[in-house]
DNA sequence: GTCTATAATAGGATAGAC
DNA sequence: GTCTATCCTATTATAGAC
């Protein structure tokens, strides 16, 4: 069903890319040097620019290879039969499934967001990564208004709802160091992935507080 | 009430940190030249080393400032008399309060948590930084907790309802022009620090699902 | 498609005059 | 406490051989 991929594709391609994206996730933009992506993959610095023609470019394939990773499986989710409450639980699972399998993914994706200011944002992979983004927002919010429109959701801000999510599931990967220390475990460890789905699951039915009693 | 800070200040030093934080917070660590901050100050590159030895330095010392600016209000709303879910949520307005009229502090916070591979971890300014941050957490614990004695917090865990609460207020205001476009309207407008205020406290009240009717 | 060599610039940091 | 001048390194990117 994966229909041929709208930017072109190379075997060396690719493995400057994942040779570029945990030192993107962990440095940044700007504290990634082509040296050390080079180094990384066995070329010279030179050669990359044979396969991207500008630093800012390499790194904008980065982040659109990421969301393309995570579009099909969130949108899928979002898209399944069932309730809406039902089909925004799936999606939380799918999305902090992607993230936890990557731990590149949320810290780039927080990143990027802060980056935009050193991007053009003309390149034509910055132009499908805001389109996936677009596409996923939308899809979200389709399914929370529909939630509304059937009376099982509060009728919450989508937008900030949408914020909220993203800061439970895509903050929370990217927090590092500081994530572990507070968990007393590492972020990515398989319990502790299962918890942030229960809990952020739970936050979402029932709020913090405890459940009224109907007696 | 005030007592003397832990780290020097001048009048100088203070006008570098001020040029610096806003730089720091649009362009990180590693995308920010000292040229670039001097110039802000009307100093040369040069005089800037007199008041920090190095790059690092100036940087902790921007990111322990902005700490320190929110340790004060942040610590006495939660420290304040009333019900655990009272002065939860009168933390939680205080800390939207003070990141939404300092632009620069959710960014530099979340930077910082990624950029703790550039910074050594023990100068002076990161061990106070780090200080804060523990404090903060520690309390906000306690407050959690005290809820879920009292019986009136459901039982989650608290370090992950920490880091929920962080990704919603931090990573919100953080989130620049995404979030702008999101919203559709300016993240830092008062109607939506206003509205990012009412719709936290309602889901951590309620939750995302409307309330059980009792009757 | 990969390499060496090189350009051209900007980076952080130091020395020493005033 | 601020300046000019300088050092050394790293940076992105290009030119051109193979």
């Amino acid at each position: 069903m994966a229909a041929e991929p709208a930017l072109l594709k190379s075997p060396s391609r690719e493995k400057i890319l994942d040779a570029a994206e945990p030192l993107f996730a962990r440095q940044g933009f700007a504290g990634t040097g082509l040296a050390e992506v080079a180094a990384r993959v066995g070329l010279s610095k030179s050669s990359l620019f044979h396969h991207f023609s500008s630093k800012a470019q390499l790194y904008a394939a980065v982040v659109a290879r990421i969301l393309a990773r995570i579009e099909a499986p969130v949108l899928a989710a979002l898209a399944a039969p069932g309730a809406p409450l039902a089909r925004l639980e799936r999606a939380i699972d799918t999305l902090v499934d992607v993230l936890a399998a990557n731990p590149t993914f949320a810290r780039l994706l927080l990143r990027s967001l802060f980056e935009d200011d050193e991007l053009a944002g003309d390149l034509p992979e910055e132009e499908e990564a805001n389109a996936v983004i677009q596409r996923l927002v939308a899809a979200l919010a389709r399914v929370l208004d529909e939630g509304v429109s059937a009376g099982v959701l509060r009728p919450a801000s989508v937008p900030h709802t949408v914020q909220t999510l993203i800061g439970a599931t895509v903050y929370h990967f990217a927090s590092g160091e500081f994530g572990n220390e507070l968990l007393g475990a590492p972020l990515f460890a398989a319990a502790e992935v299962r918890r942030r789905k229960h809990e952020l699951k739970a936050l979402l039915r029932h709020g913090l507080t405890l459940p009224r009693r109907t007696g």
